[in-house]
DNA sequence: CCAAAGCCCTGATTTCGGTCAATCAGCAAC
DNA sequence: GTTGCTGATTGACCGAAATCAGGGCTTTGG
């Protein structure tokens, strides 16, 4: 249908001409006549925030392109703790490839848009082109560079130090001057307290307690409880803790 | 030279014949033909307990296959911190690919087998075997799972469900008896008190004591401190803590 | 309007695990 | 033998963060 034959910037289909996810994201490895075969099979969908996303009928059998929005990761125990192991922003790949059943859940947690592909055609896509994978193992890579980052900062760093830790990673990823040694920084805050928490593996009264204390130390202002000013980057770099492996790390994620 | 001409196995290099990377690692993904190719090119070594493997000159430019053996991968803070964000068993493949510089350290925490291969010859058996690099994929992704299992227990548990955590994951990775329901178990802790207690974000005091309340409880038995027997496994997974969806999780991981 | 529910902040108290310190066993060097 | 070193264990004490509790603000819905 219209998705096959609006062919005018050389071939691609105009849903993707402009996607955020062909310019930074997996569909980048796709050649023209792949990324019509996947177009062809895909849904665009706006979810808002709350909604599961994996462990639910929709999408547990889909891959998407995170295209807007923030989604988590979570693992809980039987007893109700809760951790998020993952903070995906767009343009990111979701879906856990080679597995039946995932013991993570998925959560968006702004409104969201989503590009879903039912899992078959992924896979054969996977399966045809080694540029999609290449793509895949490069952002799993990164995955897993992040992941260890937090490991340290959940087992290592104090509270004060883990939420100054978050602050910078939330900057990193959505605020508008991507520069990453700015000297100030200002960003919505897409998690709540209690999010947070689950973030750094502490309680929301200790984040709560460690937000104050940086507006007190006049690091940061916050509006509204959801918007940061960083008026000091570098104090709160110092405050992170950042080891020296970490600094050089910071500069070529992403 | 001789790797080249001793071709008995229908084509499989000699080295090749009864490695464990052959049947269980990545090698597995080669046709005989790039299995000879990278043969030419390898290395095998012997390194023992406490060496560095990435970081210092020899290793910093090549990949490895581990064939025996463990080792750790640290992260430091600038203070001296440190937090083990990796534990690898063999066969596993060493080395980061796509990125010079890893904020990361390996030391050998056993003696080890490597198989060593020039940073070249992995990059271009990467581009031009996607069975290889679908491998590898498949490998960063249980390491992902792995991480992301760790989060969990770092930012959640307490110090006696990390301990017991900890017990487990070495049973399932070095334990003779590979059963994963088993009823008891009996290993070597490849760590010292203080490397698990970086392992764990915990001081070694705490393991040590940990340790001690598992004995007296009678779920262990320790001797030379560094082997244990697990007379309780089902206690064992209890005081782990084990969410529901975790239980899954370890029986697909593999 | 008021009520109820979330989310956030703050204070008082408790506790788990960290810090500091002593002891001991094993082991290598002299 | 002694000395010294490293790793493990145990105890006494302390402190950072958890727990418990109250109260404020906003939103939603009667």
């Amino acid at each position: 249908m219209s998705v096959r034959r609006h062919i005018h910037t050389s071939g691609i289909p105009v849903l993707c001409v402009h996607c955020e996810a062909r310019h930074r994201g997996v569909c980048g490895a796709l050649d023209p006549d792949n990324l019509v075969g996947l177009a062809k099979t895909c849904s665009r969908r706006q979810i808002e925030s709350g909604v599961e996303l994996i462990g639910d009928a929709q999408a547990v059998d889909s891959y998407s392109n995170l295209l807007s929005g923030v989604v988590k990761l979570t693992k809980s125990l039987s007893d109700g703790r809760q951790q998020i192991v993952g903070l995906q922003f767009a343009p990111h790949f979701l879906g856990r490839p080679f597995k039946v059943e995932s013991s993570i859940n998925a959560e968006a947690v702004t409104a969201v848009t989503l590009c879903s592909f039912p899992r078959a055609a992924v896979e054969r896509m996977m399966k045809g082109s080694p540029e999609f994978e290449h793509r895949l193992l490069k952002q799993t890579l990164n995955e897993l560079d992040e992941a260890r980052e937090w490991l340290v900062t959940l087992g290592r760093k104090t509270a004060s130090e883990k939420v100054a830790s978050f602050l910078l990673m939330i900057a990193r990823n959505i605020d508008s001057s991507v520069d990453p040694v700015a000297r100030s920084a200002s960003f919505d805050l897409p998690l709540t307290r209690a999010e947070i928490s689950d973030f750094l593996g502490i309680t929301n009264e200790t984040v709560s307690r460690q937000l104050t204390q940086l507006r007190a130390d006049g690091v940061i202002r916050i509006e509204n409880t959801r918007h940061v000013m960083v008026d000091s980057m570098s104090r709160l770099r110092s405050m992170a803790m950042p080891s020296l492996s970490q600094k050089t790390d910071s500069l070529d994620r992403l």
